[in-house]
DNA sequence: GTTTTTAGTTGCAACTTGCAACCTTAGATA
DNA sequence: TATCTAAGGTTGCAAGTTGCAACTAAAAAC
């Protein structure tokens, strides 16, 4: 375990060595939807995806041990235990749900269910997209690439530019 | 190759497994990111990425096979191949964007380079995030899954609410 | 016509996966 | 109290996947 990933880490300035860490392994965004939709018990999460035991096992001690799930005994009945999404989990939804909706868009064509609504007006969210620091969305042909440190000083904080 | 995937597919109504079917695998993401950074030959992404010459093989193959990449030879010189984006792959620049600002944000901790800009004003892009179908943006709080049956009228084109 | 460059393929060892069977602890039942 | 069942694992094995190094094929350079 790790050998294979390590190599991903130093290659490139780049967040996303780090985050494929561990949501490259294939199951981890499953189990992550699952999560995302209320599924917090190892038997649970089994049947909900098909996947073999130990293979769950270790993902699931992989994502606690990455910080993503939290490992809660339940105090009612000491034989359970639920995996509940950390705040560091609940920051996948924009990447799963855009992941998710590309899927739809190009994919089998089968419609997500169920989906993600507004509480305010039970209507479905907005398609996910890019917006620039002012809130204008942004299609690919307004974009470019800019090396971090002609940008450095004018960097507006919450806007992470990768 | 393939037997571990399909079964990703009819497991539950989303588009997440199609999209992990190609995107799922431990390279996709890099040899995306390297894409989008203008990496066209071969022997670029093996010296980019580190990856092993067979592996990267057959990604590229499977990433032209899902049409995110197309193989389109040189005319000036023959021996040259160029794997340029697609739409289908251009469309998944937020899914890529997303895990690299999450990956920054609890990963090393090293920030991304280079960065995404808005070419009118060469400030970095804002952090992605969900959004109401009327543009509010919505914190995970303001969210709820409602089954698909119970909107399908009301719904908005553009918005797919997964 | 020999060498170099680009984009692969092949063989092998190491690692990962899926499946089925087993183990461990805690509650439920009698 | 002993036994049964449920929840969450672990272990062993066969099959599949990965990485490395060495080899090939075709086109360009010298």
């Amino acid at each position: 375990m790790g050998k294979l990933h390590e190599d991903l880490r130093d290659v490139v300035d780049c967040g996303l060595p780090s985050a494929l860490e561990v949501m490259g392994e294939r199951w981890s965004f499953m189990i992550l939807r699952a999560s995302f939709n209320g599924i917090r018990h190892f038997e649970d999460f089994l049947v909900q995806l098909g996947i073999a035991r130990n293979i769950l096992s270790n993902r699931l001690g992989r994502l606690v041990e990455h910080g993503i799930l939290q490992r809660v005994p339940c105090p009612d009945d000491k034989r359970r235990i639920e995996y509940r999404l950390t705040e560091k989990g609940f920051d996948l939804l924009p990447a799963m749900v855009s992941l998710r909706q590309w899927g739809e868009k190009y994919g089998t064509g089968v419609p997500s269910n169920p989906v993600l609504v507004d509480r305010q007006d039970r209507l479905p969210i907005a398609r996910i997209q890019l917006h620039a620091h002012d809130g204008r969305p942004l299609e690919y042909e307004d974009l470019d690439w800019e090396d971090r440190a002609n940008i450095g000083q004018i960097e507006v904080i919450g806007n992470c530019g990768c």
